[in-house]
DNA sequence: TTTACATTTGCAACAGTGTTGCAGTAAAGG
DNA sequence: CCTTTACTGCAACACTGTTGCAAATGTAAA
């Protein structure tokens, strides 16, 4: 795979970024650097590649952000929660959070998709 | 609120359904009996009223299922998990399942989304 | 039963997200 | 520098969900 200008670019905004960013969101970050259909399929390169993991957002746009542990340990789990503040709006990996449960018999489960909303730190004071 | 056609029309489709249903499904299974929109306004209504609950599916979409417990309990509690068969499609609630989990201090956690994907028992065999 | 009126509906139009086909562009290796 | 093939931009599309407004309808009072 190849490195191109608008792949190099959405990486950085990725890695510099504390929070989970959208494709949109990305698109306006970029300032027309690409186009918005350019983002998707560089976005789904990246994913491809194991350098970030996408999810659901509890408002059912896709988030992308940076894989944390994956890199080094060569291992990808991405089995934790995601915290979407309703207030600033921010949605943040957290990446120490991986919920517990048991599902009845016969049930194969494969992903899981955990996104918690509510009040972020930064919010709460 | 009153009592609709429309509206009593989607109650006795998720009352009977075993699985969770977006609304472009109903719409379906309504056979042009309504709007489109109406579908939206009158899940949204049902909501308000509780009897039924909603939720983000895995792809980003809304489904609706009735609530279990919530009427006759009076207590409306929807932190189950819900189950995306990827074989079949279906969404079910896993009224059971509740995920136990801890967030790191000073994040106030209001709602969970927590929907697992793989392979239902119906498909398993 | 009729009337009155707030609620509900249909329609049209819209915004947003995500996808696809295809022709043109550019990265990478030789 | 040339060739190959991955990548990009554009246009067009499908789908989901929302809104404003005028017309229809449910409900309860007259
Ligand atoms: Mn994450
Ligand atoms: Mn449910
Ligand atoms: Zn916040
Ligand atoms: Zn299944």
């Amino acid at each position: 795979m190849r490195n191109t200008i608008a792949k190099t670019e959405i990486q950085k905004l990725l890695n510099h970024s504390d929070v989970a960013l959208s494709p949109s969101e990305i698109e306006t970050q970029l300032h027309g650097l690409c186009n918005r259909v350019t983002v998707y399929r560089v976005l789904e390169r990246l994913e491809k590649e194991g350098f970030v993991h996408k999810f659901t957002n509890v408002d059912g746009v896709l988030k992308y952000a940076v894989c944390q542990d994956c890199d080094t340990n060569h291992i990808h789990h991405h089995n934790h929660a995601h915290f979407n503040c309703t207030k600033c709006g921010d949605v943040t990996c957290l990446e120490t959070v991986e919920p517990k449960f048991e599902v009845p018999v016969n049930y194969e489960v494969a992903e899981i998709n955990f996104t918690l909303s509510g009040i972020c730190p930064k919010c709460a004071k």
